[in-house]
DNA sequence: TATGAATGAGCGTTCATTCAT
DNA sequence: AATGAATGAACGCTCATTCAT
């Protein structure tokens, strides 16, 4: 699963040779190490470089500023989130509706719980460029898998499926997002998990009554 | 519902007259518009202080340093955002499951649609300061009102009202948090109000056959 | 012994009423409280008058500005250390050579050592206004005392007891007050009385072979 | 005799490639131009890195804080120092008392005298951190000559040498630097010179009968 | 291509001083 | 006369970015 960075954010040079994407993968392991080590507003383009073992100017050959390596990396956050989701997803057409619940909330909770220290590291930087298409496509994209699983269902059917989907993926990520910044933990994961599949799951129920709007 | 910050947190005086008072608010109020108006990044204290027509030394004399300063606006915006939700609920209690689900629902889009520009602004501070106590403590009293709520449904009874109430709490919150993030406002605030709706209802119903874990 | 400024330090209202020179007496108390407490580089006007329990404006009623407090500081110390060897020095009239070296070191060491603390929280100002006007006029009056002392010596007569007086008093202070400096408290008093004594008798037994320059 | 500043006062990169060496050099160059043109309460970082033609930044990739960077500043002004007094005393071993007096003497002036401006910058530095390990130190290695050349004098011997040499170099030193910081050269330097050398050598015949303390 | 020394605008913060009350 | 809130220049220091090597 390769970084694939667009617009503005597209490196001064793709990473054709074997050299160059080492030295960008190394760039987005140390913006995550540093991230978790020094915090968000101590994350600096010389530090992140210094842990990649390269130079501040090389840094800066692979990506224009600095905007545009965190643009990166958490664009390749939400590229293996998105991924892992789609795998999670993958098993679940054809399912019933409360099989479909556990699964979604199951592989979303794969997805974020299972990486939680990079969760979490990415909480800032998601906050300081959230709104951007990044995360608006990230969630279409994830939104589109399970608006396909919830049209095989098999024993329901909805009137907006796309909508629905866009809903169970905001709100299961947002709401894990921000169990997973609780640094005290004071919701522990399967609890989360059996309210969460409860949310889901009753979400559907009451779906299915729900008008297009 | 006055902002009473502790610790580090308090103002180096405490704001009895008129003047400073006004001075304070004024911080306040300008601390939101720089937000909104150059980001959470370009928020100086020095920016804060010309908005607010005083000088930086005078936000020093009330603020000890920059995050007192955005500590005490959140604090500020939490009190508030509290305080209105607590409104929305003042008359849900013993309505059916039903109405329990749509008034809540509806108290959360109260408090924080309708303030959404600042809500808005919120969302880089509370991402930052986001583990902080004071959110975690807005989250449990705003889960107070909540688990009451259920408490005297009329129609339902519950295994752990407070763990419901903190779920519906983060769910509503983040969820409108994320969708008000979005500047693209790909979603109209009544779809998202009939969504959040099935969502609470739906999961107050499977909520109701959950064990205690 | 009271404080007698002169020129540019002359306070802007003379301590004419009781209530004046009380709050004029607590900011020198203050300032020499401060300089022990916080040191040179953290005294600041408003911390100096807060201690003293006034405003900084009452400060700025009674000296023009920063400098004006600290030289006036200096000039009371200065003045209380000359007046306190003089005291030391009034009994050596007609005294023989060693005994006169051994009262005037005793003199020196008890004007200095024995208010040690505030002579240590002078360390810096001195430095820093230790050029002016104000230490030469203080070392110039010692030397008087010590040079009569000289003239009157039983069994040794001097070329030129001024300078000669000159020259111990910048010795004997110099070396007290770097003496003192030394938080590590290298040298303890008797010691360094011993040998102060055999440096000023030896001095001046050389002295007397001394032409004038 | 190379500065080697440690723990906190080490330059973040040691100096070494020309260039680094030369900006280094510059540094310390402009801090004494700075320290006799405005004094040391107006010696700015930024003031000291215009002084020596870089940017603040180029300062502070050589020094962590302007603490470290005066600090550095006052060793190599003592290292100099001593190393030039060491110089002056390489002569002195196996003279008579009275020669060995007027040597060191000498040596002394000629080590503080010569630059006259560059101690007179130094006098307040020293100043606010003369208690440091640094003054302490440069005073003990002179004191280790002087007590070399005292062992070895041709017609005298002392009991304590060391305690001798220390004080020796405490009076040398702090009665120089009080007369180079009277910027009305009150005293001239031949005065002066005749006159210490009575004051060391006086001191050294009578610490003959000096007993042990 | 990679380096890292150099840059300098800009930040958070302090504090001497003023002046309306 | 006394107050203390307000001022704002100036400080120490950081860090994104550039460019000569």
């Amino acid at each position: 699963m390769v970084s694939r960075p667009l617009g503005l954010l597209r490196p001064r040079k793709r990473p054709v040779q074997a050299r160059s994407e080492a030295t960008v993968a190394a760039l987005f392991e140390a913006s995550i190490q540093v991230l978790l080590a020094v915090g968000y507003r101590k994350l600096t383009t010389t530090r992140v470089a210094e842990r990649a073992g390269v130079s501040v100017g090389t840094l800066y050959q692979y990506f224009p500023n600095r905007q545009a390596l965190i643009m990166s990396v958490i664009e390749r956050y939400l590229d293996d989130l998105v991924c892992s989701i789609e795998r999670g997803c993958q098993d679940l057409d054809g399912r019933p509706l409360d099989e479909l619940a556990t699964g979604l909330v199951d592989a979303f909770i794969a997805a974020k719980w299972m990486r939680i220290k990079v969760s979490r590291a990415m909480h800032e930087p998601l906050a300081e460029f959230g709104d951007a298409k990044l995360v608006r496509t990230a969630a279409a994209r994830a939104a589109g898998f399970v608006a396909r699983n919830l049209q095989s269902c098999s024993n329901a059917t909805f009137h907006d499926e796309h909508l629905l989907a866009l809903l169970i993926v905001m709100a299961c990520s947002s709401l894990l997002q921000t169990a997973i910044a609780d640094q005290t933990q004071s919701l522990d994961v399967e609890a989360l998990r059996a309210h969460m599949r409860a949310m889901v799951l009753g979400y559907l129920r009451e779906a299915r009554q729900l008008e297009p709007v």
